[in-house]
DNA sequence: GTCAATACTTTGTCATGACAAACTCCAGGA
DNA sequence: TCCTGGAGTTTGTCATGACAAAGTATTGAC
């Protein structure tokens, strides 16, 4: 007899006026229960069959409500076992954020200072980078991103022009990732490469930290649903307050 | 009239008696057309009603695998437009690999050096790491890896003894995912931290870099499908030859 | 008592059918 | 000319039904 809370799993209910789907309804249902630990750890959720007839929904939507959290690395399904939640939280694939959003998020208070600003025609290492062909008119971007008073990143974008206008206004008060999708534009794929070197002392003197002082280097490309490029970035950051936190899950 | 190639998707067959799924095969097919450009980037493939009725199969079964390569990134769909090819090549979530399976698919010549191997209990830092209680025992590892001759990255690792034993010949030969693999043990989830710091002049020694060199540290902890801890590592990396690459998705 | 065959449970795969929602395109009217 | 409305296309959601495969538990033979 494997002790586990089974069974009980309560007020689950479903509303078919909505406009949300009913396997999204379901999930998300599901996902607060174990967030808030009513179906604990290592205990196993009803079965398929039985859940669908209790909310009164089909087996397949609540098949896809339960593959929706196993994805999310929340449930772990066994044939002829059954289904388990493996970890209370949702373990987000990748965060695919921006770094003022994350800066937000952790109450850290971040600032942005517009160095430049300027459109030019895309030099090769960024026609590269955005897969676009060399000369293609682009938005330069510098900026200095400051977290709880000090320095912290120094970042450079480019970004079509036929993407998106930006002003020195926006930038200085938003993300960049904000503004995309202010505009509808979402960033769905990208690829980054991080890597780590001394900074220039050029580099070292605008973020406060000593000559040949580690900086993480983040190098990133981002297309929307669409394949189309957004944006191309090649940012630097001081180690000394800065990494990278990553959730994988592979199949 | 939107110019695609549309169409004539030709011999995608799939066989009945194999024991593949089904949706599988059509995935994997639709896939090497799509690598191979036979399904050029910006074509429409046929739609799911045509594409199912053509191959014989359902249309859940078709739209499970036109799913599963949206979920890659190759495909995007549009509801009232279509599936369209954005990107020839299959973007994986997130390599979820060791460093070791990544120097020999590049061909550059991986050697492990060995430098301790011992049974201790886990002190807090790794217990905490692994989610589990203080003093657990661990096999605790420290190899020096080399690439091309060179060293490149300094290792160390705990694994919990219950999940694995470990030898010093295996360590030498293989990597540490291999060697879990091996046995059954599939890494399935599992956060990082990177980050960067200066080397410590016992660390610039052993890795033959200058004292103060910029390394790339990663921190990862790495669980299987049932929620198991596998595996803790701390490493350092020579930024000078190496980088993180990553390919994100994100809902 | 131990071990192997059997029954049962639970998820995995697949088919068929139906309607809804988003988008495109064309025709008709202002 | 512009733009509005509707028809047509294509994906999105959902239901029902069926069988297969992989575990677990039970039963029965030795």
């Amino acid at each position: 007899m494997t002790s586990e809370l089974q069974g009980r799993v309560r007020p689950v209910e479903v509303d078919r006026t909505s406009p949300v789907p009913l396997y999204f309804q379901v999930a998300t249902r599901l996902q607060e229960l174990i967030e808030k630990g009513e179906i604990g750890v290592g205990a196993r959720i009803e079965n398929e069959v039985d859940l669908a007839e209790r909310l009164g929904v089909s087996r397949p939507t609540t098949r896809r409500a339960i593959q929706y959290l196993v994805e999310r690395g929340m449930l772990v399904r066994k044939r002829g076992v059954g289904t388990q939640v493996v970890h209370p939280k949702v373990r987000r694939p990748v965060e695919l954020s921006s770094l003022y959003d994350d800066l937000v998020a952790g109450d850290r208070a971040p600032r942005t200072e517009v160095l430049r600003l300027e459109v030019m025609p895309a030099p090769d290492l960024i026609a590269n980078g955005l897969e676009v062909a060399p000369g293609t008119p682009v938005t330069w971007i510098e900026r200095l991103r400051y977290a709880a008073g000090e320095p912290l990143a120094l970042m450079h974008n480019a970004i079509p022009i036929d993407v998106l206008p930006l002003t020195r206004e926006d930038l200085a008060a938003h993300g960049l990732y904000e503004l995309l999708r202010r505009n509808g534009l979402t960033p769905r794929i990208a690829t980054q490469v991080i890597g780590a070197r001394s900074a220039t002392s050029a580099e070292a003197k605008i973020l406060d930290e000593k000559r040949n002082a580690s900086l993480l280097t983040m190098t990133r490309t981002a297309w929307d649903a669409g394949g189309r490029a957004l944006e191309y970035g090649s940012h630097v950051y001081r180690a000394s307050r800065y990494s990278f936190e990553l959730n994988l899950s592979a199949g």
